[in-house]
DNA sequence: TATTGTTATACTCTATAACTATA
DNA sequence: TATAGTTATAGAGTATAACAATA
């Protein structure tokens, strides 16, 4: 038995699954709750959504957080390499960091060695920032994901989705 | 242990996860594999992307899916019911729904009993079209994915996405 | 007055081609 | 010639307001 409060009722029938519809009429889930693709999209939702409630104060999505952490890790690196890194295309990249520039979290320096890259550098302010940040994420909302799970399950859940991510 | 084949090499300190651009330069990931944000979106973009190539000799999207499979298990529902489950806000629906009927898999019936609404209903194609969809998910995506994380990880895996996207 | 389906619209993400300046 | 950053653009997905028909 590894279900915590969720128990199986009765028999070894299991209860179906049923949404709600805003009111009380209950449709039947069928086979949506046992498809991975589909409960996996509803969960990424609620999270990004606590993301961005948690992070509020700062101003910061998913996407521009994950960018200042990969920065801190790995200055000195150019657009491309960060955007690839990330998933980002390229020519979506520049109108994300023409933002996070204006805001004084980060620099473009052309590359002595070759002028057609941009170093890109945190700020101070950006360094700061992300401190801030690294702390409402761990505070607000990684410790309720911790809460809901248990920090084992968090854990044998991160190393899925990196699974996941990396293997299939 | 619960790890499988990334085990911790040598002393208790983990090993510094890195992120590839596509060679060899090796970018330190650093606190984003330990942020379930980030892997989940990752995770649920491979998943969405398999499914669409198992999927492509019938042209089905992961949200058309879940529409027939939804209307397969609830006949005489109307849009706004299916659309709310689902959360796909109804304006959205609206071409949605039209790309399916165009394909003649539901049909959109004026309700006798409530003539402003359309209760939507699978035609024979659109059954026969979801049995054969039914079967490539389960034969080609999901049978991977299982063989990928190992049945009873899998099935842990459905109860915390549903977890986290009904109770967080 | 409220609700259903619909239109129009806008904003974000994502994706591709092509330009420029460098190499 | 190839690559880095950029521009323009197009397509999904998502969000809100408002209208006609109906309740």
């Amino acid at each position: 038995m590894t279900t915590s409060k969720t128990t199986v009722q009765e028999s070894a029938k299991p209860v179906e699954p049923v949404g709600f519809d805003e009111e009380g009429a209950a449709l039947q889930m069928g086979e949506l709750s046992e498809l991975l693709g589909y409960v996996i999209k509803r969960a990424q939702l609620k999270v990004f959504d606590d993301f961005l409630r948690c992070m509020a104060p700062l101003q910061l999505s998913p996407a521009q957080f994950s960018v200042l952490l990969l920065l801190d890790k790995n200055p000195g690196r150019n657009q491309t390499e960060i955007a690839n890194t990330l998933g980002i295309l390229r020519p979506n990249f520049v109108s994300m960091l023409d933002g996070l520039e204006s805001r004084d979290l980060l620099t473009r320096m052309r590359s002595p060695s070759d002028r057609r890259s941009h170093v890109l550098m945190l700020t101070d302010k950006g360094r700061a920032t992300l401190a801030r940040a690294k702390k409402l994420v761990a505070t607000r909302h990684e410790a309720r994901l911790i809460e809901l799970l248990g920090p084992s399950e968090h854990k044998a859940l991160l190393g899925m989705m990196a699974k996941i991510a990396n293997e299939f």
